[in-house]
DNA sequence: GTGGTCTCCTA
DNA sequence: GTAGGAGACCACA
């Protein structure tokens, strides 16, 4: 290469996403093969080479290549393992075109380079250069932006699907900054979708404002101390460290070892006219063939077309542990709104990034919030929600619980900074002992809901909230039905599960680089603390509408981010209409009947004492038997006891476990602590507790349920928690009589049988087990039988309950050690038991190193659903830290697909109930594989098939699982007898 | 009052 | 060996 010469580098992994999104989809008529991109990126070519003086470049290319990404895995995961972590599969039907492009790019005689362990955009950098050392020009067809910083003098950027030519002016008049300073400006504001850290709060704006002001990175950085903006300072110091390495991250590397040399790359002057339209003809491009052949002087009629190979993976894409979860089932739910288009928004991926870096540029401004204290202001807000179609609301109330809190207002928000609140219910100070009068000037809350109610079930109109269901259920409380709506705190959980939190000052702090004010700043708290209605209207406007403001301003960020990493289908199916269902559970509630709480709360407590009196005789004293501490100094140093096990903390442990063994050797007390302890337990936590949970007005018990506080995408219980009422002890069971149905009707429990051991045939793919199940044979004999060689029939007890400890240990993630420990054998017998497993069963060895590697490459793994469960830990150089991430990344895909199982049961239940008449059969509580259910009496019979239809059917039509579900279902008029 | 530790209840 | 929530105790503020 020399002076006068330029050299063309095709991003050919740039272009395939960028032509698959922005050209119409097109596929090959014999046989259906998407093929858009490869015409778009064909078209392309043939016109740069053909004709590249009559586009914004104005010359002809001496020299020519296609460069692409190798792999997923490149030198920038050495430095950050987090990088592109958060990388979607690609759209299955790009998937095909992937291999076509380069199959094209041969077809033209090109050379088609791509090097393992870096990306295109460093063996462009490369080739770059070379060329300029070698005294010629370069361009680069890509509009990224992360190849900018390459731009100077010889080296210009070329966008063939706009036609325009980005030089240096073109790269200051977007970013502010000289192209070399690009480095310095990414590393600032990082990128969401490669997930390159940056500086929270920093996007393009201030990034290239602190560029000019303090030169460069590094000197910003040292002198970050001078900046005035408190966040911002803060941000900068903090997060120091994280903005270097976002430096190394987006910095391209010219020196990448290149095999196919500058020579290689010059254009041969005689195209292989037979090879090309061969390549074209298969492909079906008439077009294309016809003008090639006229420029070639090739007949095409005289060729004949290629046989062209078409892979089914896509490059850069991981095993397969699932198919991808998008498809064929039900259609979305209605009234959803799309995000704001962005003119140069490409791809899914490029929006959601540009709504994260336009995200905190957009600075807050309180003093455009409003308080709306009359009806006509408040129509006007309605009216302007009609307009955007848009409206993000937050409920203000006096109470966390939203079946008892009672509303104090809500605030609105329609733009950023559009923000407003309506105070309904607030009062004056304390002055008075009556709690003071109701503040003057506020619009009354029957009217103000009757404006509201058609605009929050206006289908036109989506909703947003944070955390949704507490407002939901609030409302549901007054008669409205919010629909159709978004929860910001679903979506962050359906992207980020495991790896984030998803409370609105964590998103906010995460995605808008702000921290909105706080609750307590406002409320008070401790002795000072004050209910909502307490507080003086500027301060609850501010607050308030902020909260409208930043809940509006996520979903926007956020949204885009489904699609961008193939989730939407996720959300849509299997999180959103939750909120609705799970709404209507809590709202019901189930009866707890106070009276037989009570008598055995009073049992328990004449029992506890007669105990505790027998415990003092025997330890010579008395001492607060519940604390772990002294009864430790109590049997392992006054008693000289033999201790076991240590607790973390270094204090010997008292467990059951610990115990157990002790009362097993003779000994009296150990015993009676255990047996003390355990009704302390139930009366404490159960029947003491639960009467405090019935309603004053409802007279029933309404649990919580949290959608989003697991990794697995199981639904949590709290206050009380109603997951964990005890069933394993006759004792214990007792507690379930409480929970009844009232007259005339009856409780169903309708459960699911083995369901995780059958998702674990289903993905592991274990012949036995599928057989096993299939012919409804007892599960655990049957590994027993598999493993031992004992037959089924007349099989000991004790071989039964082993296979049964190993299959629950293998969903677990099995360990020896754990093992060991469950069934009470040495360690060394409890690893041959594992290994036999393995040797039985070998997909399942298979499953668990194929999870195990696919987590570590993704940092997340899938259930059968396509839900993510995110363990970034699997890569921690602490052995115990990575073996637990790696047993609970086992886990997720099992415990995760039967939790996405019976969410699509519950999403069905309703509706299936009402369409056979059903309408009175109520769901109430959900124990992850167990729903319970009230029904009139005469109902029963009808209901149980219908529930077990739409539990058994729960997964199709988006899989067809390889395991039959199977589902027992009883009714009695307590809880205990239905289970 | 708040947060950490220990223990124990569920699937 | 997985996933949770809650009560009691206790040291800290």
């Amino acid at each position: 290469m020399k002076k006068g010469d330029h050299l063309f580098l095709v991003d050919g992994s740039g272009y395939i996403f960028r032509a698959y999104h922005a050209l119409p989809p097109l596929n090959r008529k014999s046989d259906g093969l998407p093929v858009s991109a490869v015409l778009g990126f064909c078209n392309m070519v043939w016109k740069l080479l053909r004709d590249a003086r009559d586009t914004a470049v104005g010359v002809t290319p001496t020299h020519f290549a296609v460069i692409f990404d190798y792999s997923s895995k490149t030198f920038r995961n050495e430095i950050y393992p987090e990088y592109k972590a958060n990388r979607s599969e690609p759209p299955e039907d790009l998937v095909p075109q992937f291999g076509l492009i380069r199959e094209a790019t041969r077809a033209f005689d090109l050379p088609c380079i791509e090097t393992e362990g870096f990306e295109a955009d460093d063996l462009i950098a490369t080739y770059a250069r070379l060329a300029v050392e070698a005294g010629g020009d370069a361009t680069i067809v890509s509009s990224d932006k992360d190849l900018m910083q390459l731009v100077g003098p010889c080296v210009s950027m070329y966008d063939p699907m706009k036609d325009r030519e980005i030089r240096v002016p073109e790269v200051v008049e977007k970013w502010g900054v000289m192209p070399e300073k690009m480095i310095d400006l990414q590393a600032l504001t990082g990128d969401s979708i490669d997930n390159v850290p940056g500086v929270p709060g920093i996007g393009p704006k201030t990034a290239a404002q602190l560029l000019e002001e303090y030169g460069d990175l590094d000197t910003l950085l040292t002198r970050a101390h001078e900046i005035k903006q408190n966040k911002r300072r803060e941000n900068l110091i903090e997060f120091a460290e994280k903005a270097r390495i976002s430096r190394e991250l987006v910095r391209l590397k010219t020196d990448v070892p290149v095999e196919i040399g500058l020579d290689a790359l010059a254009l041969d002057s005689a195209a292989n006219g037979p090879k090309l339209i061969g390549f074209l003809k298969a492909m079906e491009f008439s077009t294309l063939t016809r003008r090639v052949g006229e420029a070639t002087g090739v007949d095409p009629a005289s060729v004949e077309a290629a046989t062209v190979e078409v892979q089914a993976k896509a490059e850069a894409h991981g095993p397969d542990l699932t198919v991808p979860a998008t498809g064929i089932e039900e259609e979305g739910a209605e009234g959803e709104v799309a995000p704001d288009r962005m003119d140069d928004a490409d791809t899914p991926q490029k929006l959601a990034k540009k709504l994260a870096d336009a995200a905190p540029a957009d600075p807050f401004d309180h003093s455009r919030y409003v308080c709306i204290r009359d009806l006509e202001t408040l129509n006007h807000w309605v009216d302007e929600a009609r307009e955007t179609g848009l409206l993000a609301i937050d409920t203000e109330t006096t109470s966390l619980d939203p079946m008892q809190a009672e509303l104090c207002g809500f605030s609105l928000a329609t733009a950023p900074n559009r923000a407003a609140y309506v105070p309904l219910n607030h009062r004056n100070g304390k002055d008075d002992l009556l709690g003071g009068g109701l503040v003057d000037g506020q619009v009354k809350l029957e009217e103000a809901l009757a404006v509201l109610r058609p605009l929050l079930q206006d289908p036109s109109v989506l909703k947003i909230g944070q955390n949704l269901k507490y407002d939901w259920l609030l409302l549901y409380r007054h008669g409205i039905e919010i629909a159709p709506y978004d929860d910001t705190m679903l979506i962050s959980y359906v992207l980020e599960a495991g790896s984030q939190a998803h409370g609105m000052d964590a998103l906010t702090e995460r995605w808008i680089g702000h921290t909105p004010l706080s609750y307590k700043e406002v409320t008070g708290s401790g002795r000072s603390k004050v209910t909502f209605d307490m507080v003086d209207l500027e301060r609850a406007t501010t607050y308030a509408a902020e909260d409208a403001d930043v809940t509006l301003r996520l979903w926007k960020v956020l949204k885009p981010h489904l699609a961008a990493r193939g989730l939407a289908s996720v959300y849509e199916r299997l999180e959103r209409p939750m909120v609705s269902v799970v709404g209507r559970m809590e709202h019901r509630g189930i009866t707890v009947d106070r009276q037989i709480l009570s008598r055995m709360s009073g049992d328990f407590a004449q029992t506890a004492a007669a105990m505790e009196e027998e415990i003092y005789q025997l330890a010579g004293g008395r001492f607060t038997i519940g604390s772990p501490k002294q009864l430790g100094e109590i049997l392992f140093g006054r008693m000289g006891l033999p201790g076991g096990a240590k607790t973390k903390s270094g204090q010997w442990s008292t467990s059951a476990q610990v115990l157990e063994e002790l009362a097993a050797a003779g000994h009296e007390l150990p015993r009676k602590i255990v047996d003390w302890r355990q009704v302390t337990k139930l009366k404490s936590t159960y029947t003491d507790a639960l009467p405090g949970y019935i309603h004053p007005e409802t007279g029933r018990v309404h649990t919580s349920y949290s959608l989003a506080s697991t990794t697995t995408g199981r639904l949590s219980s709290s206050e009380p928690n109603l997951q964990n009422i005890p069933v394993r002890t006759v004792e214990g069971r007792k507690i379930r009589t409480a929970f009844i149905a009232p007259e005339g009707r009856k409780l169903i429990s309708a459960d699911y049988s083995q369901i995780e051991l059958r998702v674990l045939a289903h993905v592991a793919d274990i012949p036995q087990l599928k057989q096993a199940f299939a012919d409804g044979l007892d599960i655990h004999a049957m590994t027993a039988s598999e493993m031992f060689g004992v037959p089924v029939e007349g099989m000991p007890g004790e071989v039964r309950r082993r296979a049964k400890a190993i299959n629950f240990g293998i969903i677990y993630g099995i360990s020896a050690f754990g093992l060991a420990n469950q069934l009470a054998i040495p360690r060394e017998e409890a690893g041959a038991y594992i290994k036999r497993y393995f040797e039985r069963f070998p997909g399942i060895k298979d499953y668990m190193e194929r999870t195990k590697a696919f987590c570590r490459e993704y940092g997340y793994v899938e259930t059968v659903f396509g839900r993510r469960a995110h363990y970034p830990e699997i890569r921690s150089s602490n052995p115990s830290i990575r073996a637990f991430n790696e047993r609970a990344a086992i886990n997720a895909p099992i415990q995760g697909s039967a939790a996405d199982i019976i969410r699509r049961a519950m999403m069905r239940m309703d509706a299936a109930l009402a369409d056979n008449g059903l309408g009175d059969v109520q769901m109430l509580l959900q124990v992850h594989d167990e729903l319970i259910f009230e029904a009139p009496e005469e109902a029963v019979e009808r209901a149980i098939p219908v529930i077990r239809t739409v539990m058994e059917g729960a997964a199709w039509p988006a899989r067809t699982l390889s395991v039959p579900l199977k589902v027992d279902a009883r009714a009695a008029d307590n809880w205990e007898e239905a289970h």
